[in-house]
DNA sequence: CGCTGGCACTCACCCGGGGTGAGTGCCAAG
DNA sequence: CTTGGCACTCACCCCGGGTGAGTGCCAGCG
């Protein structure tokens, strides 16, 4: 077990290099930091938390930069989630109050959150599976083509061409429409499917086939588009990572155009709370050299998606925590007024 | 005038500084391409071609470099766009071929460009302006509140909430719906709102408002979703861009995130026929080293949307302009079939 | 036993200078 | 107009010494 004050060290030692980006050594760290004792006994400190392997050094004889254990243990233990200026609250409630719908907000929370990091921002759209059913809409385009529209209760709107297997009237589609928003009006999706099983009985056996082609393509569209969408911003930021840009740069960005890359990193984090995945701890290669801070977002009390930014594992984590933490309150709010 | 010689000593300065970037001097061309003349005889050409603004030196005693001039002159007079070879045509068609929706062909799209020339690629949504109405659709979510859904030919769907300023009916919705079908379904946007203008007086008195409601706000739609949307792919491809990126870099990747700057850039460009805006031509200052090679591409004829790449004004304009062509041809085919 | 000051050592970084070579401009001759 | 020759420029590379921040170790002190 680590003692206090090596604790303390390791805190200072995180602090400074964020700050400066450079090593940080014995005598600076004494200097900056009241930490009560002499630059040989931080130096003892120092020698004992890089065998714990929670610093390292560039090169020899330069200072200690943290590792990733060691940022680790940072945000676990040593650092506090750093709330927002009641100024910088009112700025993200304006700037998000301003949009006009589904598309816009995710939009401008993108933007914010890459503003307020100086990172790169990721937000999910919220998710079909966890909302509701707003309506369902039938329209045929032709006497064997209808087109189906799925509206949900968080704004979003599917379609689907559907080739029927034979001709479908008029009525029989009027019919279909009616029956099916009463049953599946208001539900959640994963509701949805023991709810209309049954519906194909109620028709004349010539329609059958088609009702039951509707419906699958409805529950289809219900279980594809769980695959999200998202969108992400503040690219510009990554010129900030670090002077030895191309090589660094390079697979951050081929990762960040990946949107099933994207998709898992925010599906590996955790559904409740926030969580801080620090260099290695991402599965993709390419993130290495980054961390995540994500956390889920939502109308109600439940998380409906997720938004968090990418960053240097050399970041400011009580800032960045503590923007996502607020810029994630606020969407949630924006949702539920909608 | 420039003579003859001199035009091919500009053809292979540009040529062999797009593929070594590095000035290159007057030995080293006379090596490399059979001009017939001496070293000595090229430089005097090369004092000319400077003298006219054609091309540049880093500093004193290093090789020249094209200037923006120099590019122009080459894109004008000393170009040809490179065919693709048949192997990458079919490829690109087998790739755009599997594309389910229009998001899908888009995403394809993007990925297709930036992989193929290497750069950044832009690809506009087929704009509303120049489509045609395939359906209009209207719901009741409550009595007095209606959903406005737009169905485009090129399979785009747009929504609108509606607050009704009376309740309306279902039998006035459906009288409306069907004569607002009627009126405009088939017809190009811009035809639209003549035709509509005498619809409220179909109505009884009360529900004139609501029908005069509903007719803005579809107007309003057909204008407003003219602003454009567009997706971009390969920024990873920044990083070929130079060695000394972070100042280069930075600019442009902050020009690509404001969808307004490229709706503009791509709105600069010809309607028809292939553009290329080079350096300085552009008006955004960030994109002042770069290049963009566009083209509009359609479904029939005509043009409903332009795609292109952005680049280092050091690309290879014959191979980048084969490949937008190439592209936009195949994207209008795939869209005249769906 | 832990803290401290002292000390020798390492090593990245910063010049300054000579050498090299690609490239240039000019000129006189073909 | 072209060409070979020639002197000149200057970015780039490499080398070597000086500098300073930082380290590890150790002996002494509370």
């Amino acid at each position: 077990m680590l003692s206090e004050r090596r604790l303390e060290v390791l805190r200072a030692i995180v602090q400074d290099y964020v700050g400066t980006e450079e090593p940080v050594g014995s005598k600076a760290l004494t200097e900056r930091h009241r930490l009560g004792v002499s630059p040989a006994t931080v130096r003892n400190d120092m020698a004992a938390l890089e065998e714990e392997g929670y610093i390292a050094q560039p090169h020899t004889s330069a200072g200690r930069i943290p590792t990733d254990k060691g940022y680790r243990l940072f945000v676990d233990k040593l650092a506090a989630v750093k709330p927002l200026s009641s100024p910088e609250r009112r700025a993200i409630q304006n700037f998000l109050e301003g949009a006009v719908d589904l598309d816009d907000v995710v939009g401008r929370t993108v933007r914010l959150l890459a503003q307020l990091t100086r990172q790169v921002a990721v937000v999910q759209y919220p998710s079909l599976t966890r909302s509701t059913v707003r309506h369902v809409e039938l329209l045929s385009l032709a006497p064997a083509r209808v087109m189906l529209v799925l509206i949900t209760d968080t704004g979003r709107v599917e379609q689907r061409m559907i080739d029927c297997p034979a001709p479908f009237g008029e009525t029989s589609l009027a019919d279909l429409r009616a029956r099916l928003n009463s049953r599946v009006a208001g539900r959640r999706f994963a509701d949805v499917p023991p709810l209309v099983q049954d519906l194909p009985e109620a028709f004349e056996a010539e329609d059958r086939g088609t009702v039951s082609t509707v419906l699958s393509t409805l529950l289809e569209t219900l279980v594809e588009e769980t695959e999200e969408r998202l969108m992400i911003g503040g690219t510009a930021n990554l010129t900030r990572f670090g002077h030895d840009f191309p090589l660094t740069i390079r697979p951050v960005l081929e990762a960040l155009e990946e949107q099933v890359v994207l998709l898992k990193l925010l599906g590996e984090a955790k559904d409740s709370g926030m969580t801080v995945r620090i260099g290695h701890e991402n599965a993709h290669e390419g993130l290495n050299s980054t961390s995540v801070v994500s956390v889920g977002y939502g109308s109600g009390g439940e998380a409906v998606a997720k938004l968090g930014v990418v960053g240097p594992t050399r970041m400011d984590y009580p800032g960045t925590m503590g923007a996502v933490r607020a810029v994630a309150r606020y969407v949630g709010q924006i949702l539920a007024e909608s």
